[in-house]
DNA sequence: GGGTTAATTTAAAACGTTATAAACATAAGC
DNA sequence: GCTTATGTTTATAACGTTTTAAATTAACCC
C-alpha cells in the first residue's frame, strides 16, 4: 500500500468564490498558518515574508471569515447596543448609535441592536447576550442608582459601559452628561432674568439622571432662596399631550409658576403650548430653559434658551471607552467620562 | 503498535461551561450528529428519541453557538440595515429598527446595523455587505428611482427589502407608503377647507418619495383648478431654521400661499413658526396639512390636520417580507407591499 | 564538522456545527 | 438462511481560522 499522502483539497474548488487564507497560500506557495501570522503581523514571521503576503491579499481581495476567527478565538467582535422603546423620539438612539458606530469605524467590530421587546425585561435581556455570547460588549442607557443590570454585568466581568452614572460602590466604566449642573445652570438663568418661581419638569425619578436634574435645580433654588415648584404628576417620559395638559391644568390654580426647566425638547415645545392655551407668551410672563439635542427647538422657538447636549459625541466616547475596556484597560479614569454642559458654563469635556 | 484509538476528547473539559451538542451526546449516551438531528427535528430520528434530546437540551440550557452554525452553513442569521445620518430626526430609524426587531423576535435572526459614514458612499457600504457575506439580507430607506444599490444587489441576488419604490423595470421586495394617496388627499383636504392656493413642500426630488408627493399634490390641484405653489429652494430635508425663513420671506413677497402641504413633523412646525413671523395664525389665515409619524406634532398643534404613517408598522412588514424572500420566495406579490394611508380614506393596509 | 542557538516556516489539532455516506439492527419476503 | 427493505443511529469530513508544538534551515562557535 502506497504511503504516500495526497495534500488536503487544494483551494481550487472552493463553494464560492470568496478568497481564503488557503487562497493566498496557494498563491504564495507557503503555509496557511504562515498566512494567519503574516497577516496578523506576527513577528516571527520574515519581514518580506509579510510584506509580501499583505500585497497577495490585498490583490485577491482577501477579508477574514468572521465565523470562523469567531469560533476558533471566542471573541465575537460585536458590540451590542440594549434600546429602548421610549428613546423614539428626537432621535436619541440614532443619534447615540451613529457616534458608536463612529468610533468602532476602521476597526472589526459591528454594533448590533438588541431591542427591548415590551414583554421582555431589560436583565432578561442582558443575561441573554452574556450566556449565548452574543457580543463582546454592551452598551445601555436610562441606569437606575442601583442597577441591576450593571451588577449582573459586573458579577460575570462582562464588559459594557453605561450612559448614564449609578450609585454602586463599585465603580463602572460610563459616559454621562453632567445632568447637574445643567439644572443648576439652566436654573440660575431662569432666576438671573428676573423670575420669581421657577418649576422643574423633572425625568423619571427611578433613573439616575433624574435625581441628578432635580439636585441640580434644587441647589440652584436654595442658594436663590426663591419660591420654586416640582410639577407633579408628569415628568419627562410622558407624551407631550400630557405635559401640556398638566402645566395648563396648573396655570388655572393658585400661584403659578412663572419660569420652566424642562430636560428634553418635546417637554418644553408641550411646555409652550400649554401655557399658551391659557393666553400666555414665552419670554413675556414666564420663560423656559431646556436642554437641547437636537437642531429642531431653536429653530421653531428661539426665545428658549438652551443648554446643548451632543448625543454622537456621546456616543463615541461610549465606543471608545467600550474598546479600552474589551482590550483590558481596568484603570477606572480612563474608563469613566464626565461631559460638562458648553459654554458659556465650564466648556470643555473631561472627567 | 497498537491499532486501538482512544475517543476523541470526552466533553468533559471544555473550555467555557457553555453546553454544546457533546454535552448533549453525553448525557443522552447518543451521538453529536443524532442529537444535531434531533434537534431540528428530522423525522428520521426516532420520535421518543427526539422528545428525550429536547428535554435533555432545555435541562442543560443548550443554545447553538452561531459561529459555528454560521461558518458550516453559510448562513449568517444576520440581517443588516443601513442607516442614513439624516434620519436622525424624530426616530424614524429607530422606529423602523423596532419594527423589524419585532418581526424577527422569535427566530434566529439578529439586526445589525450598518450607519452610512459620511465619507462611505452607499453603493460601497452594500458592496461590502455583499463582499464579506456580512447578512443575509438587507434593508434600505430613501430609495431613488433608478437606484444603484437596488440593481448591484439584484445583479448579485441578493435578498433585500426597500422602504420605498424604484422605477427599475425589474420588480423587487418593497413596502412603501402610498406617498400619492396621502399627498392628494392632504391636498384635497386643504382645498376643502376653502384655500384659494396650498404651496407644497417637496421631498428632494432625488428619492421615489418626493416625486410621489409632487405628483399626488399636482393632481389634486390640477383636479380642482386652483392656483398653487411649489415652494422653491427647499425641502423636506432642509433643517427646521431654514424652512422657517423661507416661508417667512415667501410670505412677503407678492400672492402669498394660504395653504401648506408638508410631509413631514418638523416641516410642519417650520412653516407655523415662519407664518407665526409675519403674525399669521394657523387655521385663521391659513391652514396646513402635514404627515404624521410621532406623537408630538399633534399635541403640540392640535390644529394642524395630519394623515398618519405608522414607521414601527412599516418595519414589521419589512422584516417579514425579507424572511420570506431569505427562505426562498420569489412569487413578488408576496414581497411587495403598498401602505395606504389610514381613514378617513381607503384604509387599511394591501397592495 | 558536530553542537548549540536563533530565525523562520510548518503540520496537526481544535473551536461547534452540519452534510454525506455508511453502518447497524430489525422485519419482511420467498 | 439469504436477500431486500426499512427505520434508526453513527463515523467522518468539512467550513476557515488560530494555537501549540515541532520541523526545517541558517548561522555561529569552538
Amino acid at each position: 500500500m502506497s504511503r504516500i499522502t495526497m495534500p488536503p483539497t487544494t483551494g481550487v474548488t472552493r463553494r464560492s468564490g470568496k478568497p481564503t487564507l488557503r487562497t493566498i497560500a496557494d498563491i504564495a506557495g507557503l503555509a496557511v498558518t504562515t498566512i494567519s501570522r503574516a497577516l496578523s503581523d506576527d513577528p516571527v514571521i520574515n519581514q518580506e515574508t509579510r510584506k509580501r503576503v499583505r500585497e497577495i491579499a490585498l490583490q485577491v481581495g482577501y477579508s477574514p471569515d468572521r465565523a470562523a476567527q469567531r469560533l476558533k478565538t471566542g471573541r465575537t467582535n460585536v458590540i451590542a447596543i440594549l434600546l429602548e422603546s421610549h428613546e423614539e423620539i428626537l432621535g436619541y438612539g440614532t443619534s447615540i448609535m451613529s457616534g458608536i458606530a463612529a468610533a468602532l469605524q476602521g476597526t472589526t467590530y459591528h454594533l448590533i441592536v438588541m431591542p427591548n421587546l415590551p414583554h421582555t425585561t431589560n436583565i432578561e435581556a442582558v443575561n441573554y447576550i452574556m450566556r449565548n455570547h452574543m457580543a463582546d460588549g454592551l452598551v445601555m442607557s436610562r441606569t437606575e442608582p442601583f442597577d441591576p443590570r450593571v451588577r449582573l454585568l459586573m458579577e460575570h466581568n462582562f464588559p459594557f459601559v453605561t450612559h448614564g452614572r449609578t450609585e454602586l460602590s463599585t465603580p463602572h466604566p460610563y459616559v454621562d452628561y453632567d445632568n447637574f449642573t445643567f439644572a443648576y445652570e439652566a436654573t440660575k438663568r431662569l432666576i438671573a432674568k428676573g423670575r420669581r418661581k421657577p418649576a422643574l419638569i423633572s425625568g423619571p425619578m427611578q433613573f439616575s439622571f433624574g435625581s441628578h436634574i432635580l439636585h441640580g435645580f434644587m441647589t440652584a433654588v436654595r442658594e436663590a432662596g426663591c419660591a420654586y415648584e416640582i410639577i407633579s404628576e408628569i415628568d419627562l417620559d410622558h407624551p407631550a399631550g400630557a405635559i401640556r395638559d398638566r402645566i395648563a391644568r396648573r396655570h388655572r390654580e393658585a400661584d403659578p409658576p412663572d419660569a420652566f426647566m424642562c430636560g428634553g425638547e418635546v417637554c418644553a415645545l408641550a411646555t409652550i403650548t400649554g401655557m399658551s392655551d391659557c393666553g400666555l407668551t414665552l419670554g413675556v410672563e414666564y420663560d423656559i430653559v431646556a436642554k437641547q439635542t437636537s437642531q429642531l427647538l431653536s429653530a421653531i422657538q428661539p426665545k428658549v434658551e438652551t443648554i446643548y447636549e451632543d448625543l454622537t459625541a456621546t456616543g463615541e466616547h461610549i465606543g471608545r471607552i467600550l474598546r479600552k475596556r474589551i482590550s483590558g484597560e481596568t484603570d477606572m479614569d480612563q474608563l469613566q467620562m464626565l461631559l460638562t454642559p458648553q459654554p458659556p458654563f465650564s466648556g470643555g469635556a473631561g472627567k
